[in-house]
Formats: C-alpha cells, sequence, structure tokens
DNA sequence: CCCTGCAACTGTACGGTGTAAAGCTGGCGA
DNA sequence: TCGCCAGCTTTACACCGTACAGTTGCAGGG
C-alpha cells in the first residue's frame, strides 16, 4: 500500500491531449479565452505550464483543439429531415453552443487548422443541401449567408453586458448618460419606446432573422 | 535659431487625444490589433509608454478611440433615399471600412463606452427605417438581421487566409490534406467543383446574402 | 541485476504585456 | 523670483508565450 501511494506520487497520471484540451476548455468556458493561460492550464492540470509543449507544439494549437471540441458539441444537420427543417435545427444549435461558450465565438472560422468536428460539420451541412437539389452557387450562396448571420448575431449579442442585474434598455441608458439628451433622438425613442419595454428579449430575434433568411432561400430554391 | 531649436527639442509638440489615436489607428491597420501595445504605441509618438496614461484611463479607453474613428468611417445612411437604397449603401459601407480595419471586426459591437459617431450612426440608421414607416418592433428585427450578417459576413471573410498567393480553393486543399480523401465527399466535391472555379470569389457572396435580407425585410414592411 | 535510453516533465531565462506609484522638469502666474 | 503643476519619465510588479537545457523514473536489452 505504502508502496503503490509513493508510486502513485511519482508516478502521476501522465498528461494526455485530451485531458489538457478538457481542461482547457474548462477554463475558457469559466473565465473566458483571456483566462486560458499555459501557466494557469499546467497549474490545474498539476503540471508546470512547459509539459504541455510536450504535447502540444505551441498555445494555437490547444486552441484549435478546444475549438473542435466545441463543432463537436454541434447537433448535425439531421439526414432524414428536409432542408429547411435541418437547417433551422443545425443554426440553432450552433447557436446554443455558442451561448454556452461566448469565448469561441471569434475563433470558430479562424482556424487555419481546423479538425475532425469541425470538417465533419461542414460536410454534413453541404451534403443536407446537396441531397436537397441545391445546386453548388446555392449552397455557397445559403452557407455563407446563414454562417454570416449566425456568427455574427452571436457576436452582437454575446458583447452586450448580459449580466442580469440589468435590463438592456437600462444599460442603453448608462451608455447614453454622457450625452446629450437630445443628440440622438431616433435612438432614445428606440429604447424608450422598444427596448426598455418588459416583454422584449434580444435574445428573441434570432429565429426572426432565421425565419426571414430561410424564407429567402427557399425562394431562391424553388425558383431555380 | 539655436535658442528655437532648443526650445523645440525641450518643450516638444505635447500628445493630444486626437494623435494618439490617429497613430493607434495606424498602428492597428498596419500590424493587426496585437501589434497596438501601450510601449509601442508611445515609441510610435516619441514618448514613453506610461506618458498615455496622462490622456487615457487605460488601454481600453484608447481601444473605444479608435473604433469610435472607424465608425466615423462608415457612410451614414442617406437622408432623402428610400430604406432600402439607405440601407444598401450603409451595409456595403460598413463591409468596406472593415475591410480596411479588420483588426475591428470583433469590436465595434463590443463596445460597453460608445463614442459619438457610434451614436450618431445608430441613431441614422434607426431614424432612416422609422421615417421609412418601420414600426419599433421591424426596426429591431431588421437592426439585428442586417448588423447581425454584416458582422458575420466580414468576420468569416477576414478569418480566411486571404493572402493573394493561393486561392481559397488551393487553401482548403492545404487544410484537407491530413485527412483521409474519401471522408468528407460533400466538402470535397464542393471545393473541387465550386471554390476551385476560376471565377470564384467568395467576397462576392456579401451583395448576394444581403440582398436576400432586404428582400425579405420589404415583403415584412409590405405585409405589416 | 544492472545499465542505458528515452518519454515526460521541470527550471530557468528572455523579451514582451498592462499599469500602479513615485519622481522629475520646465514654463507660467503671482 | 518663487512655487505650482501639467506633462512626462522611471521603476517596479505580476503576468504572458516559449526556447532551451536539465532532471527523473520506468522499460527493455544484455
Amino acid at each position: 500500500m505504502t508502496t503503490r501511494t509513493t508510486t502513485r506520487v511519482h508516478h502521476r497520471e501522465p498528461l494526455t491531449p485530451e485531458r489538457v484540451l478538457q481542461t482547457a476548455l474548462k477554463l475558457a468556458d469559466q473565465g473566458g479565452i483571456e483566462a486560458l493561460s499555459m501557466r494557469r492550464l499546467g497549474r490545474e492540470l498539476g503540471v508546470e505550464a512547459m509539459a504541455l509543449y510536450y504535447h502540444f507544439a505551441n498555445k494555437d494549437r490547444v486552441l484549435d483543439g478546444i475549438v473542435d471540441l466545441v463543432f463537436g458539441e454541434i447537433e448535425l444537420p439531421p439526414a432524414g429531415a428536409g432542408w429547411r427543417i435541418a437547417m433551422r435545427r443545425r443554426a440553432i444549435s450552433v447557436h446554443d453552443v455558442l451561448a454556452r461558450h461566448r469565448w469561441a465565438i471569434g475563433m470558430m472560422e479562424a482556424r487555419t487548422n481546423p479538425g475532425p468536428a469541425n470538417l465533419r460539420h461542414h460536410d454534413a451541412v453541404i451534403g443536407s443541401l446537396r441531397s436537397a437539389g441545391f445546386d453548388m452557387a446555392l449552397v455557397a450562396h445559403a452557407y455563407s449567408l446563414l454562417d454570416g448571420y449566425i456568427y455574427g448575431f452571436a457576436l452582437t449579442k454575446m458583447n452586450m453586458p448580459y449580466d442580469f442585474s440589468e435590463t438592456i434598455g437600462e444599460t442603453a441608458v448608462r451608455m447614453l448618460q454622457p450625452f446629450p439628451v437630445d443628440e440622438y433622438p431616433n435612438l432614445v425613442a428606440f429604447i424608450s419606446e422598444h427596448a426598455m419595454k418588459p416583454g422584449y428579449d434580444f435574445g428573441d430575434e434570432f429565429e426572426y432573422g432565421l425565419d426571414v433568411i430561410l424564407d429567402g432561400l427557399q425562394r431562391a430554391h424553388d425558383t431555380a
């Protein structure tokens, strides 16, 4: 027993890429991407920072890894369903995943070294559209339109001071504080007449825009 | 003459917020946002880094400043024109401005302290839609849809390895290199049959998507 | 059983970052 | 002439990514 304990202490569980990435993902989720430093990651794993460089060439490879974990969480477009339902579910899934991993929003499309989950995801989306009869040009249109909107919406939403202590309207009012009241009449009107109304939730805008886009793609598909 | 020169040397042109921000913008444009450090900015201005803290509370205020410079470059929606032309021109202007200042893409919507140009811009957009008869709910829909798409498209486009040494298709092929050829058939088909074709330019996708969105908004406006 | 080799990890160092705190300095008003 | 103080510098601290060399403990071969 003693021997085993001693051996255990000396011969601790070795690092694996998986364990490193899981921990890195946890750190980024908890404290944002700036909380993920090699030193902190090492400390969390009971290891010096430089030990990580035995398993990963540099920090960017770690980032590649956790981004692919995030891609892995995205629901693939269901194969049986029609393209519109498939695209809608996928879009909402991406949106949900990005809400869980806000730090990832600027990074998902920035990978020069995409991982397998990333590629599998893209492959499935293209496949879903193709098998619904989209020609390649329309696939390209649809994909850039959908992904642009999904990521852009997440980007603008993420950046809102979304701490639940105040409403969007209250935040907006605070932002306008330093300026003369009558300088931005339309902005003021929008905030007071709409954004500050109790029922308003900016998050609800996502599906509205998504359906506008899907309508447009449907029309383009039908007339093709 | 000698005296004047001596005085000049001792009593150099003092820093102004404007001069600091112009230089900061130049640095970010030239070398990306990571090239903009307080030390480097100080050096560029012939001053120690800490001198900047006499004029700006911290680096974030400098970032606020240059982001508002970027907002100032965006063409406001022309007042006389109809909402659709106005929104189209504004969208393309934002797109162009973001192409000139790629570092800004993640930051435009992230400001907790918006500057005057930022607010003026938002005010004008809302004003343009309102005066065209959009009710507030539709203004909110339109704005989140348009800005989501504009920023998201810029985000995905910016992150492409857009050095002019290779085409998009060649890049894609290089990305797929480490993987078995038949693993991602749809992706491969898309690349070979479409993205690698000579005429293809991803940048062209922007206006297609924009018009789909404008069509959708038009329909919503007409039926309202 | 010992020895060597090597995978896995540590220690140290370098040049960078933002910024707090205190010190200097030259021109201006009294 | 003197003192003030705006504007800047100096120094320091705690962090960052990572190059490079050193250590350690186990596996396998002789």
